[in-house]
DNA sequence: AACTGTGAAGATCTTCACAGCA
DNA sequence: TGCTGTGAAGATCTTCACAGTT
């Protein structure tokens, strides 16, 4: 199996959904926006119709936070920014390590982003010894032999394999025993991971394939139905959670 | 809301449940690998393992298919690809378009496991007047005042915007209005689009934030904690599925 | 009057556990 | 005997609908 994942009851001690926390950072980003416009206050209409969720769902998940709205009047924009942020953990400094500096590894080091959240590309690896030195968003990549003693040195805990497939559970392997205990994987393979140690998949390939299931399907009701064309329309998230167990599919390989 | 979406049974005729659909990606993968080794048949143990899930899901998944194993003995590899690729519409052609040739979109064109699946970058379309011409993974970048034509000469259904947040909204609506009915964003935007069209996106700076959130609480644990320290492995995918309604998260910008 | 917070109903998804076929 | 297929139980997530607060 794809590891020693455990039955985690999915939501831990304050015990806030994983689905909730998924949304959270969609919730920020639109709360960002209001900020930057400087709206003071927003309801749960007007929000959940910026972050495209339904206001019920919205409602609900800000009520596992606490009680951060004032009825008749909806929510203090910058309150609620601080809340989810806090809550999120983007308070603190997250330096993070990209291994893997191709095409993807660069579009990753250079997306802004990140640095505005709390997150810091402390240092790009990559196995390749003529990628050394040679600075990419502004930060000299550093050679694979290095991986332990940055991963040591700056404390990171969240990395982010951008390798080919073959390479990314060795990699993964590195890192955890380097200490990281958070991992974002690019590559198109499950990886295995001792308990204690998150991975994300984002895959590519995935998401196209699921793309193609409903295109399929649509092709198939326009000829098909009797009913008249109904309505098909829908936003998935290519990243949402599945069970506490079990990996699930997501986008993007190297 | 991010558009006009409707309550879709979320899962349509044949009936196969949205969070089975997100996982055959994964056991078509597991099963491609096997074949190439020439395995002749896997027990749903084995292949459960190979693709990270548990092997109850994974029946009850294959379930929905149709009855494609024997009991007693497993399924057959061969038969189950070829079964799993009709369902999710992978024996067909899918012409695909790029829009935004940074290093995310280079990156994407690049990716291998596209051609390999019924998936065929039919051109990469930039905005930008310099791009045009240049060959990026051998194809040449065309610039987006082609956009509707190059869509009606590939008869293209499925678009992907890697483009900047500003320019993803503008260009989705090009691309639905020119025929697109089924996109993958990667630009950290909430698109609005109409019924019948569906949009999957990929965040890389909500994973990061989603990863943050365990990260922290892991911290906290770690202190707190008195009942020694509880195993807390877990791997999501970045790409999950949420409710037929309302977009939820995903990874990574341009 | 406007809008939040939430119990309760409903929908979906996961997991169990075992009947049933090869 | 070995392993699939699946009813049923359980867990999670979503949505409704309205009581409660400003």
């Amino acid at each position: 199996m794809a590891t020693g994942r455990t039955h985690r009851p999915a939501t831990r001690s304050r015990g806030i959904p994983e689905a909730t926390v998924a949304r959270l950072p969609l919730y920020l980003r639109a709360l960002t926006a209001l900020s930057e416009r400087s709206v003071p206050t927003v309801s749960s209409e007007e929000l959940a119709a910026a972050a495209g969720v339904n206001s019920a769902k919205l409602r609900k998940d800000f009520s596992y936070l606490g009680s951060y709205g004032t009825r008749g009047v909806g929510y203090d924009v910058e309150y609620l920014v601080y809340q989810i942020s806090r809550e999120l953990g983007l308070t603190q400094d997250w330096p993070v390590v990209i291994v893997g500096i191709g095409n993807l590894g660069a579009a990753l080091a250079n997306y802004g982003g990140f640095a505005s959240r709390g997150f810091r590309v402390a240092a790009l690896i990559d196995a390749d010894p003529a990628m050394a030195g040679k600075p990419v968003a502004g930060i000299p990549v550093q050679h694979s032999d290095e991986l332990e003693k940055i991963i040591k040195d700056n404390g990171v805990s969240i990395g982010v394999i951008a390798t080919p497939a073959g390479a990314a559970q060795p990699v993964c392997d590195r890192l955890v025993a380097a200490g990281v205990t958070s991992i974002l994987n690019f590559a198109p393979t499950v990886l295995t991971v001792p308990d204690g140690v998150d991975v994300r998949k984002v895959d590519l390939s995935i998401e196209l394939q699921i793309l193609a299931f409903h295109e399929q399907r649509k092709a198939g009701e326009e000829t098909a139905a009797g009913d008249g064309a109904l309505p098909a329309a829908t936003t998935r998230n290519a990243a949402g959670d599945q069970g506490p167990d079990g990996d699930v599919p997501a986008v993007m390989p190297a």
